[in-house]
DNA sequence: GGATATTAGTATCTATACATACTATATGCC
DNA sequence: GGCATATAGTATGTATAGATACTAATATCC
């Protein structure tokens, strides 16, 4: 099989060509966010004081990568943590105003280049794979490497 | 739309499983490769001489990523880099008889792994994913954001 | 044939991405 | 209660991933 044919290099490739778009739509609109950031902080607009880990979980994130990316979110000030006082160990994660601004006006344009995602195909096709990676990817949360719990 | 669902998140998903397999199919064989540096073999072994360049645009990289990935590979004794004598900015690679071998022997756990990318889809289904995955990987291509010409 | 534009590779910088290990805390069990 | 176990977050280390800028060398154009 030629390398460029192989499934890991295709899925590598719309991957690729995913963030690339999400990176030139984002900036711009005038954002300097990244796919993970924007990943991180839709976990927490849904879930306002919830913990470091289970936005890691919610996302499919390491608890490693993920506390780098809410601590540079904090730096430009779209979030806050503080300590749980029910677990000392937890820190809770809330948007700040700005963060809400933030997240409300790149929202739009995130859900815009969804159909953008996977050039040349019709709607048909589009949703055809799109069902099929959603079923893949319940398969992967099962098996569960790196996925979610809870 | 729920982030979960969106077009970019599963590809995401997909692609980190992807490499997830990979690193565990790898070194349960034995092998210490992540899936760039069998990427980067690949074409330089399709091609022995083949300069920097052209293997990050065969392969779908920028120039940047592959000149560290290289310097790995050839700091494990897969490869070997040496100035173009045609021209003396170009670095032809070549891979050593160890990379040969390593190549070799790890071609086949990687083509086997190839079934289970898509897990939880038959072989018809995985058939459709993947010539839409292809479609919209030509697209990409002829877009070329970080794709290769040549 | 010399100025100009391109190109190959590297250096630098930022941000994932994840494994592993470590600290602090919490929980379960007896 | 006291101890083994598990968990939250961080630290550390390695490897992408790509933008940008810089150097050296080549190609192009007049």
């Amino acid at each position: 099989m030629i390398f460029q044919d192989m499934p890991g290099h295709l899925i590598r490739r719309l991957h690729q060509f995913s963030t690339h778009v999400f990176q030139v739509q984002s900036r711009n609109a005038g954002f300097d966010i990244t796919p993970v950031q924007f990943a991180a902080m839709s976990a927490i607009r849904s879930q306002p004081g919830i913990d470091q880990a289970r936005v890691a979980s919610r996302i499919a994130y390491d608890r490693a990568t993920i506390g780098g990316v809410l601590e540079r979110l904090e730096q430009k000030g779209l979030l806050t943590r503080k300590v749980s006082s029910r677990d000392r160990r937890a820190r809770e994660v809330t948007l700040t105003p700005k963060g809400h601004e933030v997240f409300d006006a790149i929202l739009p344009v995130v859900q815009d280049m969804q159909t953008r995602l996977l050039p040349g195909l019709t709607e048909q096709e589009r949703d055809v794979f799109l069902s099929l990676a959603r079923k893949a990817a319940i398969e992967i949360d099962e098996a569960d490497p790196l996925g979610r719990e809870t």
